[in-house]
DNA sequence: AGGTACTGTGGGAGCGCTCCCACAGGTGAT
DNA sequence: ATCACCTGTGGGAGCGCTCCCACAGTACCT
C-alpha cells in the first residue's frame, strides 16, 4: 500500500537489479538485454524488455562508466577563441558533419574551446581525467603541442587536416593538391596564358599542397613554372592585397590569378580593380574554401569547395574505430588511418 | 624493482587509495583534501598535496559521479538549428558570458541541440539519464514542453527570458519594459511628435513588454496612445516592410518609428526610403537588439542593448545557486528566482 | 577527577553497473 | 551410455569514489 507502479519509493530512479526481480531474471541477464547481446533468449529478452518500459529504466551512465572503463562521450576540440569559430563557415559545417554521423550512435559530443592558455590547461586536466572516450580536433596548427599530449595520454584522436607529409595521427585532410591543379586547369581551359598563384602561409601543409598541385598543373600542360609569380599570403584580405600588387609588379600582362584563400581572393580584387582590370575579362579569379564570401562577391567567385561536412562524418568514423580497436588488447595493425577526400571545383563568373 | 616513480604500473591511473598509501593517511583523508575540506590539518594536507603531485593523481569522475550523484556538468540547450545558433550574435554573446561565469567552476558545459524532433528525442533521454546537473535553455518559445519536462524530472533548470508574467521556473530576462521606455523618450527628446511602433510578434512576452514600455513612455509625457499605430511584424525584414506600409497609410504625418528588432527596423528602412523619406531628417528610427545589423546600416541604426553576456553570466549564477539549494534537503524557500537587468539605449545616426 | 565538546582521522558500506566464472540443461557425436 | 560442447542464465567481485560512523586525542569546563 506504498508505492504504486511505475519506479520505486522515495522518487528514485529504478535500478537494473529492480529491472531484474521485475522480469523474474537476474542481474546479468537485464545488462545482456540493455546492451544488445545475442546471447539471450526471445522469451526473456520480451520479459526483460516490457520490466524496462514499465519501470521506464534509464541506465545510469556514471555506474556503467565506473564498471566499463568508459564515457560514451567524444570531444571536439577547437583550439581556437570562440569567435574565430563562430566568424568561419568552417567549424559549423564541421560540426554538421559530426553531428549527423553522431547521432545514430549512444555517444555524446562535447564541444571544448581551447583558444587561451587557461582553456587549454582546463583542457590539459579534462583529457587525464579520461573524461572522453576520444577526440576530434579540428584546425591543428603544425607547432601545436595538444597531439602530442593526447597520444601521450593514450587517448584516440582524429584531426582535420594534417600536421606535415608523414602525419603519425589519424587524420582527415581534402585533396589540397588536387583541389589546386583543378583549379589552374580550368583556368587555362579557359584560354588562360599567364597563371599567377597567391599562396597561403607556406608553413601550413595544406596551402603548400596547394602551390604544388599549382605546379603541376603547368607543367603537365608543358608550360614553365616561374617561381617569381608564386607569393604567399598570409590567409588575411590585407595579404590578399599585398602578394596582389607584388603579382601585378611582377608580371603586368597576367590574366589569372589562383588564390589559396576566399578571403585572399576578395583583397586581390580590390587591387586588381584599383588596377582598372576587369574581371573575369581581363583577369580570371579563382579561390579557394567556397565560403560565404565566394558567393556573395561581385562577380561570384569561382572557388574549390573542401567537402567538409563529409570530411566531419568521416573523422567520426575513424575515431569510432579507433576507440573499438583499442577495447581488446589485439592492434589490428595500421589500416587506412590518414584519409584524403576530393576536392572540387565550383565554377562561377569570376573565371 | 618493478614499476618506477610516477605512477604506478601497468599504465593504470593512480586512485585515492594509492595516494592514501602513498601520504601515509587513509583514504577519507585523501578525500577530504581534495575535495576542499577545511577539517584536515595543515601538515596533514601538505603531505596528501605532496603524494598528488608526485602520482600525477587526477580524481576519477566516473566514481565520483556514482558515488556523489552529481556530474560536474550542466547542459546549454539551444532549442533551435544549429544554422540559428551561428547566424545570430544572440548565441555566442550568450555562449561567452556562460563560458566566462563556468572558468572558475570545475563544472562542464554541455552544449545541446535540440531542433529537431529526433534531436529533443535525444536530449529526453539524455535528461531522463541525469546527465547533466542542471540545464540552461535558451530562446524558449511560449509552447514548449522542454521546461515542464525539467521540472518533471527535477532537475535545475533557468531559462533565458520569460514565457509569461508569472514564470514559474527560474529566468533571467532583459528589461523589455525599460527598454521601449528609454527608445520612445529619447525619440520625444529628439523632438518627435508623431511615433509609432513596429511591434514583433505579440505571442512572445518580451515583445509585448515592448509595447508596455512605448504606451507608458507615451501616457507619461501626456500623450495619446492610439493602437493602430502599433502594428505587430513578426521579427521578419518582410515582416517589418509589410507594418511599415501599414504605418505609412495610417498616419502619413508620422516623424518617428519605433521597432521591436533590428531585422525589422531594416525592412522599414526599405519602405521609407521608397517612400521619399529621408532618415533621420524626416523619419527618425530606433531598433532592438543592438546587432551587428544596427552598427552596418545606412544610416547606423540607433537601437536597445541587452546586456546579454551578463545574462548568461547570471544564469549560470541562479543555476549554480540551485544545484546547490538541491544537494541538502532543505529548500531556502524562494528568493530571488526571476532577475530582469536593465537594456540600454546606443543612440546612432538613425535618430 | 570526571564530564562535555570539539578536531582530526581511519575505514566500512554502498553507489549501479560490467565482466566473467560457474553451472544447468540440451544436443549430437562416439 | 558417455563424453564433449554448445546456449542461456545467475550472481560474485570489483570499478574508485563519497558519506558517515566510530574513535583517539586534546582542550576546557565544572
Amino acid at each position: 500500500m506504498a508505492s504504486h507502479g511505475a519506479r520505486g519509493r522515495g522518487g528514485g530512479r529504478p535500478t537494473l537489479e529492480e529491472v531484474a526481480a521485475r522480469a523474474g531474471v537476474g542481474r546479468g541477464t537485464v545488462s545482456r538485454v540493455i546492451n544488445g547481446s545475442p546471447r539471450v533468449s526471445d522469451a526473456t529478452r520480451a520479459a526483460v524488455e516490457a520490466a524496462v518500459a514499465e519501470l521506464g529504466y534509464v541506465p545510469n551512465t556514471a555506474a556503467r562508466a565506473l564498471a566499463a572503463n568508459r564515457t560514451d562521450a567524444i570531444a571536439l576540440v577547437v583550439p581556437e577563441p570562440e569567435t574565430r569559430f563562430f566568424a568561419e563557415p568552417y567549424f559549423s559545417d564541421m560540426l554538421r558533419g559530426v553531428g549527423a554521423e553522431l547521432s545514430d550512435t549512444e555517444m555524446q559530443l562535447l564541444l571544448i574551446f581551447a583558444g587561451s592558455d587557461r582553456e587549454r590547461r582546463r583542457l590539459a586536466q579534462y583529457l587525464a581525467a579520461h573524461r572522453v572516450d576520444g577526440v576530434l580536433l579540428v584546425s591543428v596548427h603544425a607547432d601545436d603541442p595538444l597531439p602530442d599530449l593526447l597520444s601521450q595520454l593514450e587517448i584516440p584522436a582524429v584531426i582535420s587536416g594534417r600536421r606535415s607529409a608523414d602525419e603519425t595521427l589519424p587524420s582527415v585532410d581534402s585533396d589540397n593538391y588536387g583541389g589546386g591543379r583543378a583549379a589552374v586547369e580550368h583556368l587555362m581551359a579557359r584560354g588562360r596564358r599567364k597563371v599567377v598563384h597567391l599562396a597561403g602561409r607556406l608553413d601550413v601543409y595544406g596551402a603548400q599542397r596547394r602551390v604544388d598541385g599549382y605546379r603541376q598543373a603547368l607543367l603537365d600542360a608543358g608550360r614553365e613554372v616561374d617561381d617569381r609569380l608564386i607569393v604567399p599570403g598570409d590567409f588575411t584580405e590585407n595579404g590578399g592585397r599585398r602578394a596582389m600588387t607584388l603579382l601585378l609588379e611582377r608580371c603586368p600582362d597576367l590574366d589569372a590569378v589562383f588564390a589559396g584563400s576566399d578571403v585572399m581572393a576578395a583583397g586581390a580584387r580590390q587591387v586588381l580593380r584599383e588596377a582598372g582590370r576587369r574581371i573575369p575579362d581581363d583577369v580570371a579569379l579563382v579561390g579557394y574554401d567556397d565560403s560565404a564570401i565566394a558567393r556573395h562577391m561581385d562577380p561570384p567567385l569561382t572557388s574549390v569547395r573542401q567537402p567538409i561536412e563529409e570530411m566531419g562524418r568521416t573523422m567520426i568514423d575513424l575515431l569510432l574505430g579507433e576507440i573499438a580497436d583499442r577495447r581488446p588488447a589485439v592492434s589490428r595493425g595500421l589500416e587506412k588511418r590518414q584519409l584524403v577526400l576530393p576536392a572540387e571545383l565550383v565554377v562561377r563568373a569570376s573565371s
